[in-house]
DNA sequence: AACACAGTCAACCGCAAACGC
DNA sequence: TGCGTTTGCGGTTGACTGTGT
C-alpha cells in the first residue's frame, strides 16, 4: 500500500498524557508556535506521535479552549448547526467558540441525542420519530448518518470548500411535518425538510464575512425576504471553518480581526452535498 | 462492601483532502 | 501533472467514574 505510518509506533507513547507531556507540549508550542505536526514531538523531546500531539493541544490544551456545561442555548445551538450540517463536528465547533470537534461530537453523543429521542426526534434526521424507523429510534447507532450522504463510506467526500448549503434547509416558517414523518431522505433527498419542528430560520443570515457567530446568527435571526434570498444564495462560513492559511473569499477585506483567512461558499446545486 | 451496568470523555485509527516538490 | 507527505476530520474504542442493586 505504500502509506507508511504516522508515526514509528515502537517507539511511541500511547494512552493518557501525562502532565510532563503537557508541559513539554504547551511550552514547545508557546516557543514555536503550531505547526509541522509531524516533527513537534521530537523536536519538542516527547515519544508521541504529531497526530497525538495535535489532538492534545486541540482537544485540550489549547488556552482559548472553554471548559465546562454546556448551556442550553449551546443545546439548541448545536441541535439547529446539525440539522444545517450533518455530523460535520469541526464546522459545528466553529460556531462555538472554544469547543472542539471532539468535545461537541461526545456531547452530542452522550446527551444530545438522548435529548432529541427523548422529545421524539430521530438525532440523525431532526424528523419526528415514527413507527417505522427502528434505525433511527435506537438513535444511539453512532455511525448512523441517514440524510448526509457525503457520511457514507462509498461516496467519495467532496472537496471541502463544497461546503454549502442544501436546498432543503432554506426554510423560513415552520414547514408542516413531512406526511410520513419519514421519507426516503437516506441518500439527502430534498424532497422536504430535515427537522420541520425546530423551525429552522436557516436561509436568514448576516451578511458575508459578519464576524463569529454568524451561522450561529443565521440559525436564529429573522429578516426581510429580500436579505433572506440575498443570503440564500451567499452564505460565507468563513469564519472558523477550518480555513488554510492563504485561503481567502471575495469579501476578505470587510476585516473581521478575528478571521484569519475565509473561504467563499456557495448553495449547494441540485445533487451536491456538504 | 462488592459487583454490575451505564455514562462520559480522552485518545486512537483510518481515510481523504490539501499541500508541496 | 503526478506523487509522496502532511494535516484534519469523523467514527470508534477503552479507561475511568458514577450509580444502582
Amino acid at each position: 500500500m505504500g502509506r507508511s505510518p504516522c508515526c514509528e509506533k515502537a517507539h511511541t507513547n500511547k494512552g493518557a498524557w501525562t502532565k510532563e507531556e503537557d508541559q513539554r507540549l504547551i511550552a514547545y508550542i508557546k516557543a514555536h508556535g503550531e505547526g509541522c505536526w509531524r516533527s513537534l514531538p521530537k523536536a519538542a523531546g516527547l515519544l508521541r506521535c504529531g497526530k497525538s500531539c495535535r489532538l492534545r493541544w486541540m482537544n485540550y490544551l489549547r488556552p482559548d479552549l472553554k471548559r465546562g456545561n454546556f448551556t442550553d442555548d449551546d443545546d439548541e445551538l448545536i441541535i439547529k448547526l446539525h440539522a444545517l450540517l450533518g455530523n460535520k463536528w469541526s464546522l459545528i465547533a466553529g460556531q462555538l467558540p472554544g469547543r472542539t470537534d471532539n468535545e461537541i461530537k461526545n456531547y452530542w453523543n452522550t446527551h444530545i441525542k438522548r435529548k432529541l429521542l427523548s422529545r421524539g426526534i430521530d438525532p440523525q434526521t431532526h424528523r419526528p420519530l415514527s413507527g417505522g424507523s427502528a434505525a433511527a429510534a435506537s438513535g444511539l447507532t453512532s455511525s448512523s448518518t441517514a440524510g448526509f450522504p457525503s457520511q457514507s463510506p462509498a461516496a467519495p467526500r467532496p472537496a471541502r470548500p463544497a461546503i454549502v448549503i442544501p436546498p432543503n434547509v432554506m426554510f423560513a416558517s415552520a414547514p408542516a411535518p413531512a406526511e410520513d414523518g419519514h421519507s426516503s431522505n437516506s441518500g439527502g433527498s430534498t424532497d422536504a425538510p430535515r427537522c420541520p419542528d425546530l423551525n429552522l430560520d436557516l436561509s436568514v443570515g448576516p451578511p458575508p464575512c459578519s464576524p463569529p457567530n454568524t451561522l450561529a446568527a443565521a440559525a436564529s435571526t429573522p429578516t426581510s425576504q429580500q436579505q433572506q434570498q440575498q443570503w440564500a444564495t451567499t452564505i460565507c462560513l468563513c469564519y472558523h471553518l477550518g480555513v488554510r492559511s492563504g485561503e481567502a473569499c471575495s469579501c476578505k477585506q470587510t476585516a473581521s480581526p478575528a478571521a484569519a483567512g475565509f473561504r467563499f461558499l456557495r448553495p449547494l446545486e441540485e445533487g451536491q452535498y456538504i
